[in-house]
DNA sequence: AAGGGAGTCAACCGCGTTGTA
DNA sequence: CTACAACGCGGTTGACTCCCT
């Protein structure tokens, strides 16, 4: 069964696919006056015929307030190589360090940059209907987006930069955090530390190249050993 | 100019965890 | 204590854009 723009339903008649501008408005419109969580009843009470799921992805990924646009600056790339080494695959967690950036745009940009891409699996003769609303309807959002965020963007990269300029606070903040909960630290500071490498998470870069566009450790100052 | 491949990004899926009745 | 629902996360997929031939 296909939907208004080509893309399916579920076996529960929900909608599947991209988000529309009117559907996005109710989301927004909704979360805004009553607070995120509850995704289902968001889904059901903002009229949305989507799964709650949807919703939570739809929100937290694009439509949140505070969200930044736009490529990863080398700053935040060189944390996230950072995290990435320290934390592995815990992508929600290294979004955190990174106010407006989302845990699946750094999945993005780390599977982009640092995993082998698979054997092409594209271009397999499918049809492409919906292709050029699609493009459209992404393009009008991302216009109308630019220039709410433009406005919040001053205030974003405040608190960005200032995240960034204290690398030192912000690791001390992390290994606080982290720390006392044995699932939760880096592996780095875990039992068996000394058999994991950078290596061991990066396939394809070498190693001088990686280590080149860290943080200066030497500036981060960890009580623990 | 057209076609194809690679890169990128939005969205879905499956599963584990947590909260609640 | 158990069952179920909701939530959150990581992995994967599908589609669009760009660039090269």
């Amino acid at each position: 069964m296909a939907g208004v723009d080509g893309w399916g339903m579920t076996d529960k008649g929900l909608r599947k696919g991209p988000w529309t501008a009117e559907e996005d408005r109710l989301l927004n419109e909704y979360v805004s006056m009553h607070g995120e969580g509850r995704w289902s009843c968001v889904a059901k009470c903002a009229g949305l015929n989507r799964s709650g799921k949807s919703c939570r992805l739809r929100w937290v990924n694009y439509l949140k307030p505070g969200l930044k646009k736009g490529q990863l600056t080398p700053q935040e790339q060189s944390i996230i190589t950072e995290l990435h080494s320290l934390w592995g695959n815990k992508w929600s967690m290294i979004a955190r360090c990174l106010p407006g950036r989302t845990d699946n745009e750094i999945k993005n940009y780390w599977r982009t940059h640092f995993k082998i891409t698979k054997p092409n699996r594209r271009r397999q003769d499918k049809p492409r209907t919906s292709a050029l609303r699609r493009q459209q309807f992404r393009r009008q959002q991302q216009q109308q987006q630019q220039d709410q965020q433009e406005a919040k963007q001053k205030q974003v990269e405040e608190t960005v930069t200032s995240a960034q300029v204290d690398n030192k606070q912000a690791m001390e903040l992390l290994m606080c955090t982290n720390l006392e909960d044995e699932q939760c630290r880096p592996v780095m500071f875990q039992d068996d530390h000394e058999n994991i490498r950078p290596s061991d998470f990066i396939d394809d870069v070498e190693e001088g190249a990686y280590w080149g566009g860290l943080w200066n450790m030497d500036d981060v100052h960890i009580d623990h050993a």
